[in-house]
DNA sequence: GCCGTTTTCGGCCCGACTGTTTTCAGTCG
């Protein structure tokens, strides 16, 4: 039997099945089979576990998931092929998924320079641009010729989606120097970015203005923009000095509800939006929500939802899926506010890799607002990270307390990120782990354990007595490695059998990610959000970690670290 | 190929911009 086959394998099939039926003009099909792989890469399970565990039903049960694509997968995860693929791939022997990554390539193009040129793939299409062989091709002229060697270049310099830890901060800057501009009413940071998904193709402005052509004048003007790509009166595209695409969208102030839903997205959210609209005889649009030409109402996002019947919709949970049934049902959550964290429960010092002392970080902690902190520096067996041995932790539970005298409105907890070993045992014995105010467990060695060791390996950490939190549980970094193999969904139901919160790590980790927050949410499973600063920047962290709760649909309750450090230390205990 | 507050057939989101064009196709979000 052939290797089965992953739900991002699967997905990416999708993909390249549409892209293969809208290069011969099929109508409506490719959009089922994008939707579908949406549905597939916002799943948790992996398809082979979800069909082993509960069938053909719950494959057909994903949203866009219908009989037939059920059919694939199962075939996909059964046999390791897919048929329709393979023989779509047989009459268009060309890399189309690689092609299609080109801005302003689509499966058109792809499919017309295979057919004139035989091109099939990026290097084959780059020594064609380079010896001028595309201009001339119906529809394609020296222009188009030059942005596709552009194309290709961006391409390989790497430059694809950023994590929002450089993004967010980089829109911002720009954001900043747009708003002393004259007469503008509005200026907001929205697609992704406004999403806060977790990596970021382009930064997308919007703007609502008296004076447009002011502020065209002066957005391609920045020092940050490298090149203007497209400029029309309402839409400019450009490319930033950071290697980032860019839209910037100018609209009269009347707009702006409108707009900022439009523009903030996502794709498949507006469509859902729109196919709501038009079955209550209205029409969406960016410039508003009409009733045959007149205008109903646009001035806000609450109000273009609430036209439609909706609760307003936090963007963190635009993705298309069931949010806006439940905006419907009035059923929205009540998602953790930015702001609602006293502490942070994960920091590294100088004791261990961290960069800054116990109490510079206490003091930075205090400064932005916080009123309790958890020192967790690594253990022993993490000799690169200078872990700590059982007689340095005792040392620095003194020390803590000296700093903890002079603290005032402050508390600095005594506690560890302790290695869970290749066992299943802890780093550090019993009788110092007693002496902390919670105990924090993590996986950081012996990554490429089969999947059922690692799970059990783990669930043997959690059942520890002494065992409070499990850090980043999954093992991933965003745009660096996937997590080791582990079965979260059991994972998860001894997280909740024996008490143990799951962290939502908001460094680049970004572990859990949104669905398994919100997976362990339904099981009942507690939260803490932390920074996991190794220096005192690095309290931003923070803020990425709840965007990624609200992605997950956490609320204020489901989140310990938003309590009071007495309340806290109590709900451990409890 | 999916889906249902017009539900098992007959629909399927909407507009902006570019390039190569004399009226539009392709791409993007």
């Amino acid at each position: 039997m052939s290797r089965r086959l992953t739900n991002r394998e699967i997905a990416n099939r999708f993909d390249e099945i549409a892209l293969y039926l809208r290069a011969q003009d099929v109508a409506f099909k490719p959009q089922a089979f994008e939707v579908a792989a949406e549905g597939i890469r916002s799943l948790s399970e992996e398809l082979v576990d979800l069909y082993k565990r509960c069938g053909k039903k719950c494959v057909d049960d994903i949203p866009g998931i219908g009989k037939s694509l059920a059919d694939k997968i199962i075939e996909a995860i059964t046999t390791g092929h897919m048929k329709e693929d393979n023989e779509l791939k047989k009459k268009f022997p060309f890399d189309m998924l690689g092609i299609t990554q080109i801005p302003d390539v689509g499966p058109k193009t792809a499919l017309l320079l295979y057919k004139h040129l035989h091109v099939k793939t990026l290097t084959q299409l780059e020594r064609a641009a380079k010896t001028g062989k595309i201009a001339g091709l119906p529809h394609l002229g020296t222009s188009s010729q030059r942005n596709i060697l552009r194309g290709i270049q961006f391409l390989k310099g790497g430059q694809g989606r950023r994590i929002i830890h450089e993004a967010l901060p980089y829109a911002r800057l720009i954001v900043d120097s747009l708003k002393k501009i004259h007469g503008i009413t509005h200026l907001d940071i929205a697609g992704s970015l406004r999403r806060r998904k977790e990596t970021i193709g382009d930064i997308d402005l919007i703007a609502t203005t008296s004076k447009p052509a002011d502020l065209a004048h002066a957005f391609v003007r920045l020092p940050q923009i490298e090149r203007v790509i497209e400029q029309g009166p309402t839409k400019i595209a450009v490319r930033y000095k950071n290697g980032m695409a860019g839209d910037l969208l100018i609209l009269p102030p009347d707009e702006y509800g409108a707009a900022l839903v439009h523009f903030t997205g996502s794709r498949e959210h507006n469509i859902l939006l729109r196919e709501r609209a038009k079955r209550r005889g209205l029409k969406l649009s960016e410039h508003g929500l009409f009733k045959a030409e007149k205008r109903i109402t646009n001035r806000t996002e609450k109000q273009v939802y609430a036209s439609l019947g909706l609760q307003e919709i936090p963007p963190e949970m635009r993705v298309g899926s069931d949010e806006v049934d439940r905006a419907a049902q009035k059923k929205i959550p009540s998602l953790i506010a930015y702001g609602a964290l006293k502490g942070d429960l994960q920091v590294q010092t100088n004791w261990s890799d961290g960069d800054a002392s116990i109490e510079q970080m206490a003091q930075v902690a205090k400064a932005i607002g916080l009123s309790y902190l958890a020192v967790t520096d690594h253990t022993q067996s993490l000799t690169i990270a200078h872990g700590l041995d059982e007689k340095r932790l005792l040392a620095q539970g003194k020390e803590i307390d000296k700093i903890n005298k002079k603290l005032k409105g402050f508390r600095i907890l005594k506690s560890t990120e302790c290695d869970i070993k290749k066992d299943g045992s802890l780093d550090l014995k019993d009788e110092a782990l007693k002496t902390l105010d919670l105990v924090c467990v993590s996986i950081h060695s012996n990554r490429a354990m089969k999947k059922n060791e690692m799970t059990q390996r783990i669930i043997h950490a959690l059942k520890h007595p002494l065992v409070n939190i499990f850090f980043h549980p999954t093992g991933r970094i965003v745009n660096v490695r996937d997590g080791y193999e582990v079965d979260m969904d059991l994972i998860i139901k001894v997280a909740k059998q024996y008490g143990v919160a799951l962290e939502v790590n908001g460094s680049q980790r970004l572990d859990l990610h949104e669905g398994y927050v919100r997976q362990a949410l339904e099981a009942g499973v507690k939260l803490v959000v932390n920074s996991d600063a190794h220096s005192p920047e690095q309290f931003a962290n923070l803020e990425y970690g709840l965007a990624q709760a609200r992605r997950g649909w956490a609320k204020k309750v489901d989140v310990l670290n938003t309590k009071t450090v007495t309340e806290f230390l109590r709900s451990l205990s409890s």
